[in-house]
DNA sequence: GTCGGAATGT
DNA sequence: ACATTCCGAC
């Protein structure tokens, strides 16, 4: 929790008020662009009890419902200097995570969606034992599983 | 609302 | 690679 880039580059107020976890950023897995990914910024929103009338968990394990679809996409429009987000074109965004296997649709369900764990827990947290077969102890810092 | 192709940008 | 933008189809 060193030097790190602004989470907020765009906001004039309220600053330093949020405090990322080191996880919640790219590793240093890609070279130049160490930029915020959507999927990590959904789980900080989930994590942080001030949204969860805007975006929180609810349904099966992993599952989340977008409860104000246009504030997730300002907000998410303010962390990437993108005033013209949308929830279409967030949701595009969220779309493209299907086929990398880090997201679903809930069908019939508005407005949610299901993180696939068995994944993200393997990148965002190596040391945890799922008690799955192949997994490492831990001495690297990140497994990369879709690049 | 949701989906996914296509072009474009970083 | 990971979106952003646009948009026709369902």
């Amino acid at each position: 929790m060193s030097e790190r880039e602004d989470p907020w580059p765009c906001l004039s107020v309220n600053k330093s008020r949020f405090a990322f976890p080191d996880w919640a950023y790219k590793p240093e897995s890609s070279p130049g662009s160490r930029q915020i990914q959507l999927w990590h910024f959904i789980l900080e929103l989930l994590r942080k009890e001030e949204y969860h009338d805007v975006i929180a968990w609810q349904g099966d394990y992993g599952e989340f419902v977008i409860k104000d679809p246009d504030e997730v996409a300002r907000l998410w429009g303010a962390r990437k200097c993108k005033p013209q987000m949308n929830y279409d074109k967030l949701s595009r965004a969220l779309r493209y995570y299907y086929n990398k296997r880090i997201l679903n649709k809930t069908k019939g369900k508005r407005f949610t969606y299901k993180f696939n764990f068995n994944k993200l827990v393997l990148v965002n947290y190596p040391f945890i034992d799922m008690g799955s077969a192949g997994t490492k102890r831990g001495h690297t810092n990140h497994i990369h599983l879709f690049t």
